[in-house]
DNA sequence: GCATGATAGTTACATATGAAACTAATTCAG
DNA sequence: CTGAATTAGTTTCATATGTAACTATCATGC
């Protein structure tokens, strides 16, 4: 007996369920913060890297936030003219550019992270602790595994 | 005692989890087809559904893949160009335009789906089938939970 | 019928993103 | 030392995307 056809359902596809959950989840937490304070999604996810993790260099943010350099460059440079964020000079190297939040910076984290942490509990309302962990685990690793087949190629 | 203040655990945080782990399946699936097909995201998933279900109009495509009309037209606009798609014409209302796959579509999309679905399967290797009925029902709660928030607003 | 409003789809503008070229600073081989 | 190769970061250009305006067609109320 012959294999049927494989019919693409894409309603039952995983990548695409995974594009339209993170996409939908995304946009939501967007306007949190968007209309409130300004920031592009990329300019909040640097501001929580640096809120997170102390002085870190462009590259490093982009690294934490699986986000290219350029991308960076250009929230950074955002957020340095509304003065969210601070340069620093590494004496010893003088091409890194070490990045805080300024004062100001500081304050609008502090009022935003609630916020996020508020969606993210509502999210997780719709499943039991023992499902959240489930959930969580499951999904490192799928990520593992597609960071497994991507660079086996 | 007072609440700890509580940090942005960024690599913890659902929306960001989400998000990376989309992209990076989203990437890895593009590389299958965007070279040796020469096909975009929202080329791809035009096709996808029309080949999935039958004559639909650019608006009924839109809802399919959760892509608005916009995205659809330009989308559609460079598969009519090469001639992957075809037009109809709606007699009783011509404002709709039935849209289906013209018969290079059909063996295009013939020879992405098997690549697809494998790719697909490679991902899902690394769950065990409990696991794996285990994330789509809990990604599918997730979704609807998503929703539910963004329309309560 | 015919003005008003709604709907399907496209076009235009403004913004966002990615790839590659570029500048500046550092490292390292010889 | 000194010049080639690396690295950090920025700028440029080409493309992609979203919002809003626009055209064409249809439905409705009168």
């Amino acid at each position: 007996m012959p294999n049927a056809l494989q019919a693409l359902e894409l309603e039952n596809f995983l990548p695409y369920r995974l594009s339209v959950l993170a996409q939908l989840v995304s946009e939501s937490l967007h306007d949190l913060y968007t209309q409130p304070f300004g920031l592009s999604v990329t300019q909040w996810r640097v501001m929580a890297a640096l809120g997170r993790f102390a002085p870190l260099t462009a590259s490093e943010v982009g690294q934490r936030i699986v986000m290219d350099k350029v991308a960076v460059s250009r929230a950074v440079a955002g957020l340095l003219e509304r003065g969210l964020v601070e340069r620093a000079t590494d004496r010893s190297d003088r091409r890194r550019v070490p990045l805080r939040l300024s004062a100001r910076g500081r304050t609008m984290h502090a009022r935003i992270v609630p916020l996020a942490l508020a969606y993210q509990e509502k999210l997780y309302e719709t499943l039991s602790p023992v499902e959240r962990l489930s959930f969580d685990a499951l999904s490192d690793r799928l990520f593992a595994r597609a960071q497994t087949l991507r660079n086996a190629d």
